[in-house]
RNA sequence: GUGCCCUUAGCUCAAUUGGCAGAGCGCCUGACUGUGGCUCAGGAGGUCACGGGUUCGAGACCCGUAGGGCACCCCA
């Protein structure tokens, strides 16, 4: 039989690494300007945590998360134990599990890693995907959203991604947030009958998640629904608007999204997603926002966070849709033929050698003709070739091929590693098309 | 989870009304017994996604399953 990979979950081939050597690094360095360090968190949670921190009733959790029962000991139960759905969950529970409100606030964390949804795959759409995912723990000051913000907007910029267009929105607090869910419910009773089927459901269960709807029936009416802006308290009005202001004063494109909400329960204040082209229905490159209750509900002191996070994936389709070409990864410029068993025992020292020395260099494998090694050296995209056979053994001098120049030389073997060195010895390679 | 479409060599795709499974690219070898790219010749590579059915005969028609794509739901 033949085994494929799992529905859903695919190989990274050599052929892209150029694509996530470039995402990962942009992302990592970018976020280190802004002066966040890595925090990474297992794969496996309690299932609880999340079950808690994201919501039971969010999509995530009641139908999309990888769960079973660990492995019991005798005459226990198994812990019930979750591939992680994202990544706020278990950042939090690390933040508080080593006591790091202790340490200086805020503190700024980052993480980059794979993550499951079991969800139905399709384009930009993954139930392995990956993220970066970044965290501004211990401070309510609109300055962190701002941060947020704009280190999502400084890393698509550094990765050549243009003509995005933030959507934001404030969900408002624990204080306002019900008197706009009871204002929305009240205007949208007298339509319950003439919403879509699921938007019926919602107004019952999270009547907020009706403003996200898509359906034809319900949008007529969600154009004169009251907006949450509207019902905001001081606080969280004059941070949205003190947020608005460093967007402004940043010169970075927004749009206000009243129907903006997000699907996860531990929002409250600034919510934001970003949306790229090209994806398809997955249009969302990053979103986030704040949650404030979120530590506290998680078992620590009362703390606020704003952070953001953003799929890998569906960066690298941006970038291939924009025709963005990754930097080219080094490859080692020399190859090692021989001709002979004598020579071959040669090659393998003289590369034994180079590496000791610190110079990328590859050997020629199997018993083939000088001329398929030849070949192979072109086809790795090897510059040079160093040819060892009958002569340049006895002769004790190694024959130095430039490919690109059809030029050869002859060097005495003991010269060789000194001069590699000092010539450079990895090579990026050429553009390729992907 | 729901609906529609798709699945033939490693890749991209052909195969007329049901009648011998093919091409290009890639891979291997040789022409050139120690010298790459170009050319030419030869070769390897197939459970026609899987299972069942109809038929003298199925890659093709029918049913089911799996995987993929698109949309919905939701999200990165």
């Amino acid at each position: 039989m033949r085994f494929k990979s799992v529905k859903g979950m695919q190989d990274i081939l050599p052929e892209a690494e150029p694509y996530w050597r470039q995402v990962t690094a942009t992302v990592q360095d970018t976020a280190r300007r802004f002066g966040f360090e890595q925090i990474s968190t297992p794969v496996l949670e309690s299932t609880a945590l999340f079950s808690r921190g994201v919501g039971e009733d969010t999509d995530i959790v009641s139908k999309e998360m990888y769960t079973f029962t660990d492995r019991a000991r005798e005459g226990e139960q198994g812990e019930s134990l979750t591939l992680r759905p994202e990544f706020t969950a278990g950042v939090m529970r690390a933040y508080i599990e080593h006591g790091m409100s202790s340490l200086p606030q805020p503190q700024k964390l980052y993480s980059v890693g794979p993550l499951f949804r079991r969800e139905k795959p399709q384009k930009g759409r993954y139930r392995q995907l990956h993220q970066f995912n970044a965290e501004i723990i211990g401070s309510a000051d609109p300055v962190a959203d701002f941060e947020i913000l704009l280190l999502s907007y400084s890393i698509y910029m550094e990765l050549g991604l243009k003509n995005l267009r933030f959507q934001i929105n404030s969900t408002g607090d624990p204080d306002c947030k019900p008197k706009y869910v009871a204002a929305l419910k009240e205007y949208l009773a007298p339509y319950a009958d003439k919403l879509a089927p699921t938007d019926r459901d919602r107004l019952q269960r999270n009547p907020l998640r009706v403003l996200d709807s898509k359906e034809r029936e319900t949008l007529p009416y969600l154009e004169n629904a009251p907006h949450i802006i509207d019902y905001l308290n001081d606080d969280c009005r004059n941070h949205f608007h003190e947020l608005l202001g460093y967007l402004d004063a940043a010169g970075i494109a927004y749009s206000i999204n009243h129907r903006l909400v997000r699907g996860l329960d531990y929002y409250t204040k600034t919510v934001f997603e970003l949306w790229g082209e090209g994806l398809g229905a997955q249009a969302a490159l990053c979103g986030g926002g704040r949650y404030d209750g979120l530590v506290e509900l998680l078992g620590g002191s009362p703390t606020p966070g704003v952070g953001f996070a953003t799929g890998l994936e569906r960066i690298i389709m941006s970038m291939q849709d924009a025709g963005i070409q990754p930097a080219t990864l080094e490859r080692p410029d020399y190859f090692i033929a021989y001709h002979g068993e004598a020579a071959k025992r040669e090659a393998v020292k003289l590369i034994t050698t180079l590496r000791m020395a610190g110079v990328g260099a590859r050997v020629a494998f199997g018993g083939r003709s000088l001329k398929a090694q030849l070949k192979d050296a072109d086809r790795m995209r090897c510059r040079y070739v160093l040819i060892i056979g009958e002569d340049e053994l006895a002769g004790h001098t190694v024959a130095l091929r430039d490919l690109s120049k059809s030029e050869q030389s002859s060097l005495p073997m003991d010269q060789v590693v000194n001069a590699l060195k000092q010539r450079g010895h990895m090579a990026e390679c050429e553009k390729r098309v992907d």
